[in-house]
DNA sequence: CTGGGGACGGGGCCC
DNA sequence: GGGGCCCCGTCCCCA
């Protein structure tokens, strides 16, 4: 089957100095037979123009579209400004864009500004400025999309028994090649091709006249030929002005061409598969040694000791165990000379030394040097448990003013202090 | 009773 | 996939 070929549409990014040749009668004439066009679409009826009408706020696409067909110069320079700014905004969200895609960058920079960025970069909706800023070229009844695309979101250039690639200039004979071509060449490439100098702006469709010998049009910014003026506009756009109007919805990457980015999905899909399969079924967790890992839930223990009978769910543990029952003690302390199994025994026998308690207990502030003693410390003391909750065999203190309740002497006093300064006294636990 | 320390297995992660 | 590293939690003992 033939692959279309014909560009669905068009984009001005500067305005069109030919139309400034426009006698007003062809203009008027054009905006009549636009908006009756129009209104018989919305009203299924034959509409008579009117030529005192105003159209008012906001104004919509169409009635943009005419009043820039009817205003003449005036709406071209508001048009030309608003063509500058959009331009501007482009540039703004493809470097944000590149900013976020780089991890170097993104290393250096703090997660507020990322959020801000990231904030800025959905803020910055630029679809509605753009549809603005079109091509008064065909019929206001088309939808029109700022870059060129082909119909079928290829970017192959079918005339006749030739397929040009507008990234490469690339010929096919087949489609079945074309495509080929596209996705060997094109569909992992991410950058800009090498070989072609950036470009600042691309030129009005209208101002692409220049061909070659050869009757094709060349690309002013790399030696590439292409045999229509949308062809070579939007070889520009996508590799030249590095413009991506593709957003990956998993990760946000934006893609210049539709085919990086059905390939960059596909890494996507291939990630999400190897996720499935390191997933635990039973837990959810995810690992790398899954059928190590589910031992954890069948409680197989394939690995026995042959001095003490014990078992282990796996091999570095039996191996350790062995160490023991060898007295293999390599791990010695430089300041007392105890000697340990494991590193890590020696690591935290080290604290012993440096008196570090940097773990502290979230309720008294007490510092410790283990985890488990604080766990320990805060189901002792202040009847904590684990997940947070207050055991009941806690005496707790209370205020002897208002008799409220606290979880610690020291929370008690501060209450006393703010609530109750007259009786400033301390308070004893309350049994 | 509480804090502190050694011993040791469990399990995630990385090479 | 195997093995080592690292961290954690638990048990036991002692002061």
């Amino acid at each position: 089957m033939r692959r279309s070929g014909r560009l669905r549409k068009s984009v001005v990014v500067a305005p069109e100095p030919s139309r400034e040749a426009d006698v007003p009668l062809r203009r008027t004439s054009a905006a009549q037979e636009a908006e009756v066009r129009l209104r018989k679409r919305s009203s299924g009826a034959d509409v008579r123009l009117k030529t005192d009408a105003v159209a008012p706020e906001p104004l919509s696409k169409a009635e943009v579209h005419l009043r820039r067909i009817e205003c003449g110069p005036e709406v071209e320079r508001w048009v030309e400004e608003l063509s500058e700014r959009v331009r501007c905004l482009l540039s703004i969200r493809e470097d944000i864009s590149r900013l976020l895609s780089d991890e170097s960058m993104r290393c250096r920079l703090q997660d507020e500004l990322l959020r801000h960025l990231k904030d800025l970069l959905q803020e910055v909706d630029l679809k509605p400025a753009l549809e603005v800023c079109v091509s008064v070229e065909g019929s206001v009844d088309e939808v029109v999309e700022p870059i060129v695309e082909f119909d079928d979101g290829s970017f192959l250039e079918d005339s006749g028994d030739v397929r040009t690639c507008f990234v490469c200039g690339h010929n096919s004979p087949t489609e079945e090649e074309a495509n080929e071509h596209l996705v060997l060449k094109h569909a992992s490439v991410d950058e800009p091709l090498a070989g072609g100098e950036p470009l600042s702006e691309v030129k009005p469709l209208s101002e692409v006249t220049k061909r070659s010998s050869r009757g094709k049009y060349p690309c002013e910014a790399c030696s590439r030929e292409f045999a229509t003026r949308k062809c070579l506009k939007a070889h520009q756009n996508v590799v030249h002005l590095q413009i991506r109007r593709h957003p990956c919805t998993v990760c946000g990457k934006r893609f210049a061409k539709p085919a990086h980015l059905k390939a960059h999905l596909q890494t996507h899909a291939a990630g999400d598969a190897a996720d499935a399969r390191q997933r635990c079924e039973e837990c959810g967790k995810q690992n790398n040694a899954l059928q190590v890992h589910r031992r954890v839930h069948t409680g197989e223990r394939p690995y026995c000791c042959t001095v003490c009978g014990m078992t282990f769910n796996r091999k570095p543990s039996l191996n350790r165990h062995m160490a023991r029952h060898e007295g293999r003690k390599t791990h010695a302390c430089g300041s007392c000379g105890h000697a340990f199994a494991q590193k890590w025994d020696l690591k935290q026998h080290l604290l012993v030394h440096t008196g570090e308690k940097r773990l502290r207990c979230p309720i008294c502030d007490e510092g410790f040097s283990r985890r488990s003693y604080v766990d320990d410390h805060m189901r002792r003391v202040h009847g904590v448990t684990q997940n947070g909750t207050q055991q009941d065999k806690h005496p707790g203190f209370r205020c002897d003013v208002c008799r409220q309740e606290f979880l610690t002497e020291q929370d008690t006093q501060q209450h006393l202090a703010e609530a109750h300064p007259e009786a400033n006294r301390r308070q004893a636990p309350h049994n």
